[in-house]
DNA sequence: ACCTGTTTAAAACATACGTTTAGAATAGGG
DNA sequence: CCCTATTCTAAACGTATGTTTTAAACAGGT
């Protein structure tokens, strides 16, 4: 009758946080349900009890978070659009791309939150052939559409295509960067430490707009 | 008795080219041993026959042609090298990213031979947990540990951690341009057409000389 | 032909999987 | 308190999994 309990920390919730966990470890296929429930300490049947299946737990963890980091984007990008035209001038490139990086990575570094746990689960995800991942991509796919305007202001020179290209490129960095931060140590002989979030992001958005 | 019988298609191989296809296009665990026998049309039981195990058979696929590609990004980082001692000068940074990525991209488009599977393949690899893939990333990390010199060389003002900072977003670009050039249409918005590899190439190569 | 080592075949094994079912426990409103 | 909808539990189902076993087929050398 009543529409929700939402009290801290229900069985339904707890579900999301773990599996959002294991699936940022592993693939789809190799989180077992067993797993999810075990280790989330409820009942086996409690995933298709309130998910239905497997595959809607996985399509559950993703949307549970993935408008806020797309919102946030949006955000920092009005933010930088009025501050330019408070000044009288244009947006820089290095602003279109800190909006674009910085809540990912900001979020990847937050070691409290565990929005740490869904970039990496997000940034997997994009290689799960999961049947309808296509649809996941489209709510990114159209944030970063918003951005293009902007990125051909600056670069009237480029085509749609360049922008898109540039743009991919930008995602291939930040998701590689995503996905492989806990090895960088091994992958650079150990030359690279351990850094606060806002060197790596200015790493990254350094890199990414030199090349754009 | 005899050492081995290299005619053409034997069921080894046939095992290897069929699962290499099969772990390129999902993850290690949701590729069966029945669906790698059935298209291979070899029995079940072949698997662990040749390999021992399922891990077994993935390790022999990745190792079956990782030198290769290795070997020939070091063979265009000698010729680069040596052209440019003939003529006096230094490598330039196109040269050494070029090196890198050329290989890859290369075998990625090229649709003949079975090195493109490969290579979506090798990508894939680096987000799998398969308990020693640290071992199987360590050659392709000592290859990039041969380019650093010619790299700090270049720009002597970079610390030996901001070069690896650097050939890690390199790879970055490169695995994101190999695991989605498939739907690089949707993700441009189909603006983004089919083009040849040299393009890509070059596209990819000018993004990184300047991120560089 | 015989022997020897290699390869293929079919069947079975034990376990793990996602999902379903039927029923008990719980909670809140009347 | 009773009623109803929701949540949780335990058990089972059918199937798919990786691996092992046993033996047959095959090949080549002597």
């Amino acid at each position: 009758m009543k529409p929700k309990k939402n009290t801290g920390q229900n069985a339904r919730d707890r579900i999301l946080d773990v599996s959002e966990e294991l699936f940022a470890n592993g693939s789809f296929a190799s989180v077992s349900v067993r797993a999810v429930t075990s280790k989330a300490a409820v009942n086996l049947s409690a995933v298709n009890y309130y998910f239905g299946s497997k595959q809607g737990l996985f399509q559950a963890v993703y949307v549970r978070r993935a408008t806020l980091m797309n919102h946030e984007r949006l955000r920092l990008l009005h933010e930088a659009d009025e501050a330019a035209q408070a000044q009288g001038r244009d947006v820089t490139l290095r602003d279109l791309i800190s909006a674009m990086l910085t809540p990912p990575i900001y979020w990847l570094c937050d070691e409290d939150k565990g929005f740490s746990v869904y970039i990496r689960f997000l940034a997997r995800s994009y290689l799960e052939e999961a049947s309808d991942m296509d649809n996941v991509l489209r709510q990114e796919v159209d944030v970063f559409a918003r951005f293009v305007p902007y990125f051909q202001n600056i670069k009237p020179e480029l085509s749609e295509e360049d922008v898109y290209w540039r743009i991919h490129f930008i995602m291939g960095v930040m998701h590689h960067t995503i996905n492989h931060l806990h090895r960088i140590s091994l992958l650079s002989h150990k030359a690279c430490k351990k850094e606060p979030w806002e060197t790596t992001r200015d790493r990254l958005v350094a890199f990414c707009c030199e090349g754009f």
